[in-house]
DNA sequence: ATTTAAAATTGTAATGATTACAATTTTATT
DNA sequence: AATAAAATTGTAATCATTACAATTTTAAAT
């Protein structure tokens, strides 16, 4: 069993909320697709499995597990929204050639500046556009 | 004159993009309204103004703004996008209960990782959500 | 095992920001 | 004045997300 989705388990029945089917398979989509997925590709991964999965469920099994910190909203891009099982602190790159969004390590826990200060941080997050390695090369061919 | 507009006029004549009465105007509204304003909080500005505006004016501005690199395009919202006509390096802090949005100093520029050694990293941005000075105190009353 | 109420899921319709696009107007050039 | 390119407008289309009522599933009570 994956480690992050035992993580998430526990801290659903810790806050009494049901492990039913589909969050389960939503939350093993998520652990397993680390490309940070939108609402429609965790629902084309799902529906060979499960024909009759509603987005609405998509949408409000998100919402419960962003509500409770164990997934991390990410708004990169203008249009959709995009989730990620990994909610220790990290930066997030967005290839503008081939959309792909890379994680790297950055620990933004314990930043701080005086503006800021009187001010009550919840969410902290790094987000940088460009062109990945990969396209790059292909781009001088 | 606002000195932002007059950068941004400048630029806007070397690229050969005419400054019609349209664009100086939504220009003067970003360079005046320093809250990260909506497209439609820009047409609501401009309205009384500017009966006659259309909306897709405003985009098809913003668009031409952006792709010159004359502003810079916040999606710290999920829902819409804002613009920002500060596009030196800093970070933006928005308040989940009042839904402002704070600017706050900090220098990415020169930001680098292993990671994305290979990478062309050609946009940076800092997000921080949480809730503000004035909304917390506001609480305990 | 039945009954019952709460929770979860579904499907459809509504919302709302953004885009597409054709028609019209404005501007600069000849 | 004629012409072509650029800019603007208004409407319709798109598409992600939300609202919501109907249905199904689950857990607890009898
Ligand atoms: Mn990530
Ligand atoms: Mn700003
Ligand atoms: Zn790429
Ligand atoms: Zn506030």
């Amino acid at each position: 069993m994956h480690p992050r989705y035992a993580l998430v388990t526990n801290q659903l029945k810790k806050h009494q909320i049901r492990l039913s089917d589909r969050r389960l398979k939503i939350l093993e989509c998520l652990c397993y697709n680390l490309e940070h997925p939108t609402v429609d590709q965790i629902y084309v991964n799902l529906h060979k499995e499960i024909p009759t999965l509603s987005k609405t469920t998509i949408y409000n099994t998100l919402h419960t597990l962003a509500e409770l910190g164990l997934i991390r909203i990410i708004n990169i891009e203008d249009n959709k929204t995009r989730y990620d099982i990994i909610t220790e602190s990290h930066g997030h790159f967005k290839c503008q050639t081939c959309g792909s969004i890379f994680n790297f390590e950055v620990d933004l826990k314990f930043f701080a500046t005086d503006e800021l200060s009187g001010f009550k941080i919840m969410e902290r997050n790094l987000y940088f556009k460009g062109i990945c390695q990969e396209c790059l090369l292909n781009k001088n061919d």
